[in-house]
RNA sequence: UAAAGCAAUCGAAUAAUCGCGCCUGAAUAAUUUUCAGGUGAGGAAAGUCCGUGCAUUCAAGGACAAACAGCCGGAGAAACUCCGGACGGCGUGAGCCGGUGGAAUAGUGCCACAGAAAAGAAGACUGCCGACGACUUUUAAAGUACGGGCGAUGGUGCAACGGUGAGUUAAGAGCUUCACCGGCGGUAUUGAGAAAUACCGGCCAGGUAAACCCCUGUUGAAUGCAAGGUUGAGUUGAGGGUUAUAAAGGUUGUCCGCCUACCUCAGAAAAAACCGCUGGAGAUUGAAAGUAAUUUCAAUACUAGACAGAUGAUUAUUUAGAAACAGAACACGGCUUAUGAGUUGCUUUAUUUU
RNA sequence: GUCGAAGUGGCGGAAUUGGUAGACGCGCACGAUUCAGGUUCGUGUGGUUAACGCCUUGAGGGUUCGAGUCCCUUCUUCGACA
C-alpha cells in the first residue's frame, strides 16, 4: 500500500484525469494518464479503480486492487518508473480479464505499461 | 462395523524480509516528517427479509381507516424471534415438518370445460315404481306419452348434499330402523390452557378466507448516520465609512460626491475541519432460580473506526502437493442464503461376535 | 450505504375478477410471382419424441381442483438519491 501522499484522492481529480483521454491498455488493466507537471517538486499521485460492474464480490475486487498497489509500490521502490514522474496523476483501472491473474503477471503488466509512457 | 438423526466446535499455523490504516510517546514552528511501541475484518461482516435503539421534521384529544400478527402457555426491548406443550402430516426408528382463528355466531363473490344439477334441497337428462287415484284391455289380473311417488341407478367432474353392509318398501331413501366408521353439537371428568377421554343428542352441514370479509390482538406518521449538529475560508447583499470617541488609501491641485480597505448585520455555504463514532438491551467464566428459552448476582478482560476508503507481496516448513464461502462503514437482536477439510458428544436402525 | 422497479419463444411485446400460455409485430425457413433479385402473397416457426404424450413464464417451494397471475424464499438485471 502506498502512503497517503502518493494517493490520488478527490473525485474532481479523477474526472480531470479521465478527461485527458490518454490511455494505455494491456492484459485487462487500463492506465489513464493526466497532464504534465507544472511544478517539478510536487508528487505524482496514483489511483486504483476496480468497479462494481467488473465483479460483484468485494473480496475479489479488493484482491486485484491490492495486487496493483503492491506492484506499483515495488516499482517505486526499485526506481523503475521511467517517464511516469512527468505526469501529475495516474489511474489504473482493473478489468474482468485481470481478476484471476497472479501477482507476478500483474507486476509484469504494470511494468510494461509504465515503460510505454513517453 | 456400516448407514442415519440431533447438538456442539473449528473457520489454517509458524518463521524471515519488504509494506499499509489508526492510537500513544519522543523530536520538530507545525495537523508535516522521522523514530519507537501498541493494535488492526466475520460466522455469516453478505442478502436487506423482519424488529429495535439513535437523529430530524410533523402531530400530540377521540373515532374511523390502513398495515401487520393469528393453536395454547411462557421468555423477550420488539420481531416473519426463541423455548415448552397440543393437534395434524412424514419416517422402520432416533427424529423432522406445519401462515394451525372463523365457512351450523353475520353476509357477499368464485367453482372454467364437462354434467340433469356446482349450492336455493333441485328434478328439464338417463332411469326405477304402478301401492293410491285415473284411464284402457279384460274381469284371478295385466298395462301406462295420465295425476303422481322415488332420488337408488348411468355417465361428468377436483368436488354431487355423510361412507360400507343389512333390514324395511310398489320402487326407494338416515328412514329420530340396526351395526361399524367419519363429521357436528351438548354435558361430565382431567388439565393453567390448546386439547384429550367418556356418555348423550339430533340426523349431516360441499370447497375456497395465501378472495372480499368477520372476530381477537398490536402499531402516532414520515425520512434514514449521505440522519443530524458545531466551526466556518472565500463570495454576495444591506448599513456605516470624519456629523458620535479611534480610523487608511484612490479618483484632478482643493472641496463635495463616488469607490476601496476597514467595522457591523443578514443570507447562503466548499473538492474544508471537527463531533456523531464505538464500553454495549454487549462478551466470557462461575453460582442461584427454571423442564427450557431466559433471568438475577458476582468476577474477569475490552484491543477496527477508515473517507478513492487500511490486513498485502515474496520465500521456507507443516496439515491435505496449490485451504471453502467470503471484506467492517452508526450500533444491536433475529431470520434467510453461501461454505473446504475435520473433531467431539448423545441417540437410532441393520449386520456380525460374545 | 439507503430506496424502488422488472424478469414470458431468436428480438420487441400481449394475456381483465386465477380457467386451453405464447395474441400481434419484427426476424428466420420453405413455396408462389420474376430471366434474376427486391417488393408482394401464402404456409410454418419453444424443447424432446416415430407418434401419443411430457416439459417450459429467471430458479425453488407453498395455497388451490387448477397459478404467468395469489403467498414465501432466492438469483439476475435496471433505475433513483450525492
Amino acid at each position: 500500500m502506498l502512503k497517503k501522499q502518493y494517493r490520488l484522492k478527490n473525485k474532481s481529480a479523477f474526472t480531470a484525469t479521465y478527461r485527458v483521454k490518454n490511455s494505455y491498455h494491456k492484459g485487462g488493466i487500463t492506465l489513464f494518464v493526466g497532464l504534465l507537471k507544472k511544478d517539478k517538486n510536487s508528487l505524482t499521485k496514483v489511483g486504483f479503480v476496480v468497479s462494481k460492474k467488473t465483479h460483484k464480490r468485494a473480496v475479489r475486487r479488493n484482491r486485484l486492487k491490492r495486487l496493483m498497489r503492491e506492484s506499483c509500490r515495488l516499482a517505486l521502490k526499485s526506481g523503475e518508473l521511467y517517464n511516469s514522474q512527468k505526469y501529475m496523476s495516474l489511474i489504473f483501472v482493473g478489468g474482468e480479464h485481470a481478476l484471476d491473474k497472479k501477482f507476478s503477471e500483474v507486476r509484469n503488466i504494470i511494468k510494461d505499461l509504465l515503460q510505454r509512457l513517453e
